[in-house]
DNA sequence: ACGGAATGTATGATATGACACATTGGGGTG
DNA sequence: CACCCCAATGTGTCATATCATACATTCCGT
């Protein structure tokens, strides 16, 4: 498979590479990543690679540990609480701006938007993510701030890393209109409101995301230190962890 | 000087040594970094070093070009608005969080770190900024969310980066109980007060920074795309900038 | 004397290779 | 049969070398 990214240097392009691979959800949570067999794949040193995959561990996608290996990273409790109590954050703080500085565009592109995520939460459960994290992304670019939209990126791709392995619990009450009645909000203009708004709809989210990640926490301790090159263990752990579902 | 940094690797021994020199001015903005400088003072090859500056530039502190250098990075007008609505984001989110979670023993500390802030303020300014991010490390501690520590850490950093090579304004107002005043909301318990009362807090010093940073904004258009190896040319740039001052 | 092009020099990017350490799986011992 | 030790393999880390490019200096033409 050829890379359509023209990257300036080598080194993002291994970049943009691993990090696709990771959010297609190619690679599953755990699994090892050899740099040699990447630099390999992509007809380059290993260094570059190197340099990448340093990268994608600052931004918390990857673990590595000295002279043993780096693997894709599996969130513990904590890890998931901080990273939601972060993007309450900064989503809240985005819903803020948005209510006093969005442009009128702004806010009927961020309108329409939540009409179709909603209208897929019942619908077309496979493109409800992207459609979902377009909605906020959205959302910060109306807030006209570049340092504020990339800081939401970095959490949404760590997320999603999340989510692209668990299965849509579609069951229960798919509650439509939440996601309009919370754009509904921020439209009026209130920042307070905003805020607060935002703020339980990330609240939301976050229980979600404990319950569909709670046999991965499991997951995490098995594996615990050790990083497992051959695949036998890995299968292994895995079933184990999946039995106490 | 020997490094009392015992690192893991030669990389993160790099890494402590020149962002302590960042932070501590020995490194004023816009000045250039050679790698092998570094390496050599440091007795190791330029790939760990490397490893190191490519860490501090995805932290904002330094800015590169391929193949033409590194310099300790000057911050645009854009850039210290976008770090201050993160910054008042992440530490209004620690303030809600303070006000429910935190122990008695966290309120005592914040409100002694607090009256010590506010006493330096007027007597004793050289130690002002380390107090001054003591009590807001403190208070983030108080939250008991590492991310969100960490996260606000990083800002810290950054900021720290701008305020080092300014004097210090002790002009005019020095407001006393500024801080007393934060925290005793904070201590009340009242999530949504004191979130508004650091957000407050923070808005203050963004103008304050504003207003300190304004001819830094002219030298970073002055310096332009081009990183400048002599030193007669960046002392001509400083002093030309600061003539517009 | 001044301005612009050619040369020299320093820088970052990358490749290759050597090394120390962690994991692995088999074979020996209890 | 369970447990532990140890060579084989794989991994990350780092050093050295080479290359393409950007900056600095010098030299020449005006």
């Amino acid at each position: 498979m050829k890379e359509s990214v023209v990257a300036s240097s080598l080194a993002a392009e291994a970049y943009a590479f691993v990090r696709h691979r990771i959010l297609r959800g190619e690679l599953s949570m755990g699994q090892v990543i050899s740099r040699r067999k990447v630099a390999a794949e992509l007809g380059m040193s290993f260094l570059p690679v190197s340099e990448a995959l340093l990268r994608l561990e600052f931004e918390g996608l990857l673990e590595s540990r000295p002279r043993a290996g780096t693997r894709v990273r599996i969130p513990s409790r904590e890890d998931v609480r901080g990273h939601y109590i972060v993007r309450e954050a900064l989503e809240a703080q985005a819903a803020r701006l948005f209510a006093v500085v969005a442009t009128p565009e702004d806010r009927a592109d961020v309108q329409k938007l939540a009409a179709r995520v909603d209208a897929m939460s019942v619908s077309d459960a496979s493109q409800y993510l992207p459609a979902h994290e377009k909605l906020h992304r959205r959302i910060a670019e109306g807030a006209r701030c570049p340092a504020l939209s990339s800081a939401i990126e970095k959490t949404h791709a760590l997320a999603s890393t999340w989510f692209c392995v668990t299965r849509q619990t579609s069951e229960g009450e798919p509650p439509p209109r939440r996601h309009q009645d919370l754009v509904d909000i921020l439209v009026a203009g209130d920042p307070d409101a905003a805020g607060e708004a935002m703020r339980q709809h990330v609240a939301r989210s976050f229980e979600n995301a404990m319950e569909r990640l709670k046999p991965y926490f499991r997951l995490r301790k098995a594996y615990g230190k050790t990083f497992f090159r051959s695949e036998k263990r890995q299968k292994k752990q895995l079933i184990d962890a999946s039995a106490l579902n």
